[in-house]
RNA sequence: GGGCACAUAGCUCAGCGGUAGAGCACCGCCUUCACACGGCGGGGGUCGAAGGUUCGAAACCUUCUGUGCCCACCA
């Protein structure tokens, strides 16, 4: 249609104003002078325009009056506007016109160039733009309104930042194609003449008409509005618009439009712009845009990549065979049904604002699991209740309660004002968590443990108080959990055996506020009670001990208030830690042989030596002071840039200065207890080799072979004699004798205190010079780590004796045992068990019978 | 090509100026009378990289790298 040059070109500065023939239909062209289309340094510097089949030259002919010349039909064939290509397939017409141009001699050269090229995505060849006739909604003044709304504040986008995706998008519209050749849909009401092929002519002008005209031949256009012309007209089309009706006047404007971020343009800003036409207000108030849900590559699921997860395959399960390719391989075995609770609650979970959600299996499982957890806590309600049938809320406001009901109560009325803040501030997750933290971790694990000494006891009236609360927090936590898991909270409320005002909890108020519940005292008494439970705990755990185990502690505390707490309460510390004894006192003399806890407001030990394995123990100490040292110097380093005191506020610096007071004290406590269960080191010097820990090497001996005394309630008791008995009027050498068969039972904490006793005897006239002193220190010779040996090796193979002779031997062959032994363990623990058993009951033959040598 | 996100423990994600957290997975002890889809305890991170602001940065700013999404006639 013309040809363009920049007019900065001198090239070709003689050619403006001037025409060319078009070789090929012999029709004569202007070249005109455009510097928007033309790049002077790209190629010739000339370029052809085509108007009715390229965007950029669309525009180049609107500026410069072109002709619009459209040459394709619209199956992509050359129309009659193509001279003698008329007729010719698109990519035929070129391969002729590149042969005509070569045969005429005008072809100089052909070079790959790429560019971009529109295809389609559904037939996947390439597209040509082409003119045709089609209906446009003029945009700039719908826009325009729709851009105040916004920025008026009259609606408002959560997250705030598809306010900008919004505002870029309705500043940079273009008119609005409504037409659509597609099979369905509203059809456009527009009314054209009869041609005279008996199709719409569209040179006619049409009549805007719900119905045919009366007069004349006329027939309706058969294109059909955008969908999303139609579905713009959602917010009021739905309420019976255009008729006043009830509906309309209660429901528009709504308050909260929920949808994709990714129709913000398609469907949000189009029903803005109707709404604001038609209604002459916004459609909705806030606009929700959630998460979209997308591979665990975070790629977005379709059908195309094979990607897509069907939920119904995470509810319900699906063997592998039903999953599509993607799928199938990273789960090979199957998906197993996750149930929809689940399902929904994960998705909560992971709902952050303004992210998408890579969806974790692995994460629903463990929600599935806190379905499970809040079903059997329902159950164990269910359960103890009794014939109790009221639903609480009077009996926990009119009677006395126990401590743990205040503090379940109080953290109840938290969890509900924490839940209505998130819910309001849409912050789903955080709601979902907040719920799932309070149903675990303090009803389930605190507050039903804390419940069964009330619920299993005699007081009456203490076991009405719990069982009211039980069911009261239940009802208004399953409340409050409705909306993320609403199967399950259904089922379990309609089982609850309680008077309900509405026959389902979908329509039960949703829990409020009751300040009446708080109570700070209640949950400032719980602290202390938790963390002494918490440290024994880690002292049981942190030494293996088994929970069968009952055991003593001994808990010190300077505030008086702590100590009474747990005086008050020891029924709840004590079934929860398994204790046999709990003795609360003031500060003081420390427990010997015991592992220690210490926190702020509490020391707590557990006197066990023999039991607890003092060698952990001690780790666990060096541990946590290591920790401590850690922090201080990290404050420190903060306290040593002079201007950190001088600009940072008073309370940051108040803090950090308090912080490093309390664990200097910490630490003190800490090494204190270190040194008091600090082995005594011995070292045995054997002829050639020099010096060598025989503490570290049985122990290592003993580690390896397993032996342990273990929480075996006979062992104990064996060993609380034996200790009776080791008090007094032994000699040296009997001191000696114990502390070789302590080391050979691994106990190396007695066996150090016999060895120091003897140590002692030997200063005595009569003392056995093989057994020398040194300070702090015990030497012990050759034929004593002999004896050790043949200790360990009895314990090992009871019944054979070693003759000194062969001790090297048995030695070796000892080590070659244990190795067959860690071997083993390693592969079929249930063998080590068994070979453990063995130990054990040899060491409970031992033991009285060493007593007896006395 | 333009725009917007995201990068924190093996995985999925919180935290978003003042002592690095959760769930799952992992390790140890336990089939204790709601729950082994469980209980208790434990190990694991120079918070993508480099600069900058600050007394102090995982967090605020800049650049880079990587990943993803949206738009692509116009931003």
């Amino acid at each position: 249609t013309a040809v363009a040059v920049n007019s900065t070109d001198e090239r070709y500065t003689h050619l403006h104003g001037k025409t060319v023939l078009l070789p090929l239909t012999n029709r004569e062209i202007p070249i005109i002078i455009d510097d928007v289309l033309v790049d002077p340094k790209f190629g010739t510097g000339v370029v052809k325009v085509t108007p009715a089949h390229d965007h950029n030259d669309y525009a180049t002919g609107l500026r410069h009056n072109l002709p619009m010349i459209n040459i394709f039909t619209e199956t992509a064939h050359v129309n009659e506007n193509g001279g003698k290509y008329q007729g010719l397939e698109r990519f035929e017409a070129r391969k002729k016109v590149l042969e005509d141009l070569t045969e005429l001699g005008l072809l100089i050269e052909t070079k790959p160039h790429k560019l971009a090229l529109a295809i389609s995505e559904r037939t996947k060849v390439p597209v040509e733009p082409r003119l045709s006739p089609q209906w446009y909604v003029k945009i700039q003044p719908l826009a325009d309104k729709a851009i105040a709304a916004v920025k008026e504040g009259k609606t408002t986008f959560v997250p705030e930042t598809w306010t900008a995706v919004y505002m870029k998008w309705m500043e940079g519209i273009h008119d609005w194609c409504i037409s659509r050749q597609l099979w369905w849909g509203h059809q456009i009401p527009a009314w054209f003449k009869v041609g005279a092929d008996g199709k719409p002519d569209f040179e006619s002008t049409p009549v805007v008409s719900r119905t045919k005209p009366p007069e004349g031949e006329w027939v309706q256009d058969p294109d059909v509005l955008d969908t999303w012309f139609s579905s713009g007209l959602w917010p009021f089309s739905t309420l019976g618009w255009p008729q006043k009706t009830e509906e309309l006047k209660t429901f528009y404007p709504n308050s909260v439009m929920e949808t994709g971020h990714d129709i913000i343009f398609f469907w949000v800003a189009r029903m803005m712009m109707m709404g604001l036409h038609f209604m002459g207000e916004v459609p909705f108030r806030t606009v929700y845009l959630h998460a979209m849900v997308r591979d665990e590559k975070g790629d977005k699921m379709s059908k195309t990549k094979g990607n897509v997860i069907d939920p119904l395959d995470i509810i319900l399960g699906a063997p592998a065979a039903n999953l599509p390719g993607s799928i199938r391989n990273k789960y090979p075995q199957g998906l197993p049904a996750q149930g929809a609770d689940a399902l929904r609650f994960t998705l909560a979970s992971l709902t952050q604002q303004g992210r998408d959600i890579k969806l974790s299996i692995d994460r629903i499982g463990g929600y599935r699991a806190f379905c499970n957890k809040i079903w059997n806590a329902a159950r164990f309600a269910m359960m103890n209740l009794g014939d109790f049938t009221d639903d609480g809320s009077v009996f926990i406001k009119e009677r006395s309660l126990s401590l743990a009901d205040r503090w379940i109560l109080s953290r109840l009325n938290r969890v509900t004002v924490a839940t209505q803040a998130a819910l309001t501030a849409y912050q789903f997750a955080e709601a979902a968590s907040v719920l799932y933290q309070f149903l675990w971790g303090e009803f389930c694990d605190w507050y039903i443990e804390l419940s069964k000494s009330a619920l299993y006891g005699d007081d009456a009236h203490a076991k009405t108080s719990t069982r009211a609360v039980l069911v009261f927090v239940l009802d208004q936590v399953l409340r409050l959990l409705h909306p993320f898991m609403p199967f399950l909270t259904e089922e379990i409320w309609q089982k609850l055996p309680i008077t309900r005002s509405v026959e389902s909890i979908m329509i039960a108020p949703y829990p409020v506020e009751d300040a009446r519940l708080h109570d700070a005292a209640a949950e400032a008494e719980m602290k202390p009670i938790s963390q002494a439970i918490d440290g024994i705990r880690a002292i049981r755990g942190e030494s293996n001990l088994s929970p069968a185990l009952k055991i003593e502690a001994v808990i010190q505390s300077e505030s008086q208030q702590v100590r009474e707490s747990l005086d008050r309460w020891r029924s709840y510390v004590m079934p929860l830690t398994g204790l046999a004894k709990l003795s609360v006192t003031a500060m003081g003399v420390k427990p010997q042989q015991a592992a220690a806890d210490i926190r702020s407001d509490m020391e707590i030990y557990v006197p066990l030596a023999g039991i607890v394995d003092l060698a952990e123990e001690r780790e666990r100490l060096k541990k946590e002071i290591s920790k401590a040292e850690q922090e201080i110097a990290a404050i420190n380093k903060k306290f040593e840039n002079p201007r950190f005191v001088e600009r940072a506020p008073p309370d940051v610096v108040e803090k950090d200065r308090a912080r490093v007071i309390e664990l200097t004290s910490r630490i003190e406590k800490l090494s204190e207890n270190l040194r008091r269960i600090a082995p005594v080191e011995m070292r045995i010097a054997p002829p050639a080799t020099g010096s060598v820990n025989l503490g570290d090497e049985l122990r290592a001996e003993m580690s390896e072979a397993s032996v342990s005394a273990g929480p075996d309630a006979q062992v104990t008791e064996a060993l609380v004699q034996l200790r009776a008995g080791t008090k007094e009027g032994l000699t040296s050498r009997d001191h000696y004798d114990l502390g070789v068969a302590y080391m050979g039972m691994g106990l190396v904490d007695d066996a150090v205190r016999e060895f120091n006793a003897a140590k002692d005897e030997v200063n005595t006239p009569n003392a056995r010079p093989s057994v020398p002193s040194a300070p702090a220190k015990v030497k012990v010779k050759a034929p004593a780590k002999s004896k050790a040996r043949a200790a360990v090796k009895a314990i090992k193979a009871p019944k054979k004796k070693a003759p000194a002779a062969a001790k090297k031997k048995v030695a070796v062959k000892a080590k070659a045992k244990k190795a067959v032994v860690k071997a083993k363990a390693k592969k079929a623990p249930v063998a080590a068990k068994k070979k453990k058993a063995v130990v054990k009951t040899k060491v409970k033959k031992a033991a009285p019978k060493k007593k007896g040598k006395r």
